[in-house]
Order: C-alpha cells, then structure tokens, then sequence
RNA sequence: CGCGGGAUGGAGCAGCCAGGUAGCUCGUCAGGCUCAUAACCUGAAGGUCGCAGGUUCAAAUCCUGCUCCCGCAACCA
C-alpha cells in the first residue's frame, strides 16, 4: 500500500495557490502511483481548531463550528473543481480523530512522557498570548499593540521531546531519503543543533483556548495544535480506531511495504513535522523503518519573486483561474513549471504558453491531425502496414525513452520532468510526421502500407501519451483514449504499455480538439 | 561570523549531489510544409555559466573567499 497526505490546511481563510499547488502535487503522485498499479491511499483535509478560528469565529458572531463547517466548504469546493481524487477526509473535529487523539495522549501519560509544569512571564492579555524578548520594541519595552501586559505563571502539559531528538539526528544521518529533498535535510539537522534540552508544550488552559481537544486526563486543558492537527495523519488512517468507525485497516495503510508519504510545504517541515512530528511517531512506538518520507515542496512567488501577500495585491485565487483558464492549463501549470522542492513564480502568461504551446499546438495538434488523416485516408481503420524502416524504429525507440525517462522522474516526484518526457516525444512524432508526408503518400494508391504505418505510429504515440498524460491530467487523457477508443484505458497500467495498444482493424473515432488555445485576449 | 535557497544567451528555467563539446521553453531572424486547433517542421543568431582564487589532464559542476537578491529565524508556554 502505497500512503500518501498532504498538510491539513488551516480553515481560517480562503484557500489560495499554493493550498492548490499542494494538493495537485499530491493528487498528481497519487494517480501515478495508481497507474503503475500500486494500491494507493491518498488522504488530505483540514485543521480546524485553534485560537486564530475561536477568534475568527468570535469577530463574526458565529460559533466556531458554524465557521469551520462554511470555510471547509470552500476547501472541498475548490478539491472537487481541481479534480483532487482523495480516498480520505480528515476534519480535526471528527468524533474518531478526537477519540485517536484522546488515546494517545492517555498512554503517552501513562508511559511517561507527558508532565505538567508552569511557567511564567509577560503576557498579553489583548493578544491573549506570552510574550518574548523579541516582542519588544526598539525601546526595549512592550509597546501598546500588546495592550495590557501583566507578569503571570500558568500551568501546561509537555512532551519530552528532549527525549527524542539524539534518536532523531541518528535517525537523519542514516536515512538519506527521509527528507526530500535532500537540502532541506541539512537544514533540518542544523536546527536540531540548536534545540536540544527544550521540550514541547502541547495544551492551552480553557479559559484561554475552549476550542479544541481536551485531555482525557485534565478537563481543564485542551490540546494546542501539535498533538491534535499532525495525529491526523494517522488517525484518519485507522490508527486505534474501533472496527466499525468507518477508517482504513491502519497495519495495511501504514507499515506494509513502502513508507507513508508526507507532501508538506517548506514552511511547516522545522519544527513541526521536521522535530514534532518524527519524535511523537518515535514516541508512540514506531520503528525507524515505519517513519514516513517528508516530501518538501516550495512556493509560488508573484512575479519578479515578490511573496505573494495581501498587502501587495498578487494573491492567485486557484478557483478564479480555474474558472477562467481551465482546470487543465491550471494542473498542468502547477506541474509543469516548478522544480518539486523549489520555488517558482507564478505567471499567467507563462501558464497560458506552456497550455498553448504543449497541450493545444503540439500534443492536441498532433492528435487532431493524426485522426484528422486516418480518417480522411483510411476510413478511421488502423492498419500496422508495411514493414517498419528506420524512422519508426526511431520512433519507437522515443517512445521507450520516453516512458522509462517518465517513469523514473515521476518516481522521483520530479513531475516537472515527466512531462518534459512526455513531450520531447511528441515534438519527435510531429517532426515524424513533416518528414514521412502522409499527405503525400496518401495521393498514390501504391503507397497504402507505407501511409499505414505511418499513421499507426501517429496514433499509437497519443495512445501512449494519453496514458502518461493521465496523473496530471485526468480528463484530459480520458479524452484523448476517447477519440481513439481506447476502451481499457481507465484499466491500463504502466506496465502495460507496449507497442500495439492500437490493433490492426482497431477503428479510431473523428477528431475533436481536447485543449482549444487559450487566447487571452477574450479574458 | 544565525540558517537555507538563488545568481546560467533578451525573458523564464534545467544541468551541479555521481567533473569531460552548455541544454530546454518563449522571443528574434531566415526558410519549408499544408494533414491539422493561423497549428507543424528545418536552420540561424545570441551565453567569459555573479566575482576572485584553488584542486584537476579537464570545473557551470568540487574546495576557499567575496558581492548581490530572496526566504526563514523555532520553543508565541
């Protein structure tokens, strides 16, 4: 079983592009992994405790539960329109999420790494939150935006986490692909450096935080974000979950095999799933070999490399660009133009070339003209023709680089490479195509095998490159097999492609374009 | 000396981990084709790979120093 989660994104706000990008990454690796016939369980969802929801929740005079149910909603709203085809759900206000949470807090007491200390210091009464040397203003002092700051000391529940971290840096060093990519490894060790002997407060008392988990063992405290957001990994996948709660068998999803998949972004992998989150697993008894992969994307910046904020106005609303663009100029963008682990920058114009160019003029085209001419020459028949010469065994020998390039990128989660694949071979077949001249060949009746052959070899390749298509863009592809009836498309794995998808007698339907050209213009 | 990333033809990027003629897309210029979504194909111009040293027969790639740009700077108890 092949398990793969995204960050569960917070609900306190309108998902943007990079939320998008994150879950394309995911759904992406998640339908290749299905096409080269793993058992796959893909999960994602939302967090939605916390202060920032309470407070949110508060300024709009809505319980905080009427205001999560609204903004989850817009989050499942844009998956389905992106065509995100998870296998599970995880909202953190789930009954069973909350149970697995409860559990685990429960034996963690029992075992020992669990306590309760107080600490003290200025607090902001306004913000509602301790406050650091680093809060002060250049007069060394709070300043008013903190409001009333008062000395006080208050109770709260800690992990050991200092318990864990020499197993975690051993852990690192001897596994080179527990982070990827691997620089991100390098940083993650150097903040270790500089954390040892601290460890983890996981509750906020009631008064300051009603919304949340509250420990099983102390009413008056409920969970602060750690021990109740990243169990979502594993609750949700049936992790001392009872047997009819309606999760996953966890020993199938979680330790058969391949390690589970983390696709998170650079922001949140130190400390929380970089430290926390390895050191919670190794906590609760997971061995080496049962720690997830974490695999570290990068963001999309506004154009020129600027972050993308409110305040300068370049905030990308995926839906609105779905909306407008399409879903598959949007997917294949957010695949397509960024290296998984960097960052990019996002540009309408580069998303509607790369649509353009790739998709419409040259992949698209190449299907259109293919069946365009088998139908017109050939009555829509495939026929294998003559016997092969050296330009279709070079042909075919691009599409067998093709894939085995394809392949091993996308089992790289080098998505950006795997189309790059794809199309280098399509740009072969067009230039195929320019120098075999169906079109001539097609004037004398002599030639007829040869004009077969030729337009077989067309076919074929979108045949194939419908398939390779497939994890990026669904529908698209689904198409695509369409015109060329391709009826076991939705069952083709990798494995199966080899030459002959297309045989002899095989009937392909009419053309019809599968990615008309964007012409922003009309936008 | 806080941490990390980046600097490659006009633009955007890959290559760097495992040194060996500098690659891709767009743009530009010149041809060709006409089956096709005004799409396709061929060819050309254009780069001292941020700077300075070093290692090597050989450096965009490894090492050292420097400059500039970007992000992060935890433990919010």
């Amino acid at each position: 079983m092949f398990y793969l989660t995204t960050a569960i994104d917070y609900t306190n706000g309108s998902p943007h592009v990079g939320h998008a990008y994150e879950k394309v990454l995911a759904d992406v690796i998640a339908r290749y992994r299905r096409l080269r016939g793993d058992e796959v369980f893909f999960l994602t969802g939302v967090d939605q405790h916390g202060q920032k929801v309470q407070q949110t929740a508060e300024k709009e005079g809505v319980h905080p539960a009427t205001f999560v149910r609204r903004t989850t909603k817009k989050f499942l709203n844009l998956w389905e329109k992106l065509g995100i085809g998870y296998d599970g759900w995880a909202e953190t206000t789930d009954d069973r999420h909350k149970a697995c949470v409860r559990a685990i807090l429960s034996e963690l007491k029992d075992q020992g790494q669990l306590y309760k200390k107080s600490h003290s210091g200025s607090y902001s009464v306004r913000q509602e939150q301790f406050l650091q040397d680093r809060d002060r203003n250049e007069a060394g002092i709070f300043g008013p935006e903190w409001g009333e700051v008062v000395e006080i000391s208050e109770e709260n529940w800690y992990f050991r986490l200092s318990d864990h971290t020499a197993w975690l840096r051993g852990f690192l060093e001897s596994q080179p692909g527990a982070i990827l990519p691997a620089f991100r490894k390098s940083e993650l060790l150097n903040a270790l450096e500089r954390n040892t002997g601290t460890d983890l407060c996981i509750s906020r008392p009631k008064e300051r935080l009603r919304w949340g988990i509250e420990f099983p063992f102390d009413e008056e405290y409920v969970t602060y974000v750690w021990f109740d957001a990243l169990i979502n990994y594993i609750s949700f996948a049936g992790y001392k979950a009872a047997a009819d709660a309606g999760l996953p068998d966890f020993a199938k999803i979680w330790s058969s095999g391949s390690r589970p998949v983390h696709v998170i972004g650079k922001d949140i992998l130190i400390p929380a799933h970089g430290i926390y989150w390895l050191c919670m697993l190794h906590a609760m008894g997971f061995s080496d070999e049962e720690m997830p992969v974490l695999l570290v994307h990068g963001f999309w910046n506004g154009i020129g490399g600027e972050k993308m904020s409110k305040s300068l106005g370049n905030i990308v609303d995926p839906a609105e660009i779905a909306d407008k663009l399409g879903v598959d100029a949007l997917r294949y963008y957010l695949s397509r133009d960024i290296v998984t682990g960097r960052d990019s920058d996002f540009d309408i114009d580069r998303l509607v070339m790369l649509f353009n160019t790739e998709l419409a003029n040259e992949l698209g085209n190449l299907c259109n003209r293919a069946l365009n001419m088998s139908q017109r020459f050939t009555g829509g028949i495939v026929n294998h023709g003559d016997p092969l010469t050296d330009d279709d065994r070079a042909l075919q020998a691009s599409l067998a680089e093709t894939t085995a390039a394809y392949r091993a990128a996308m089992d790289n989660f080098e998505i950006s490479k795997g189309l790059e694949a794809i199309n280098r071979h399509v740009v072969h077949c067009n230039g195929y195509a320019e120098r075999m001249k169906p079109w001539e060949l097609n004037k004398d009746p002599q030639h007829a095998g040869r004009l077969a052959t030729v337009l077989h070899h067309l076919a074929e390749s979108v045949a194939h490159a419908a398939v390779l298509l497939s994890p990026v863009l669904p529908e698209a592809a689904a198409k695509l097999a369409d015109q060329l009836q391709l009826e076991n498309f939705p069952a083709l794995k990798l494995g199966d492609l080899k030459w002959g998808l297309l045989p002899n007698g095989h009937a392909i339907a009419k053309p019809k374009p599968v990615f008309p050209r964007i012409v922003l213009d009309e936008i």
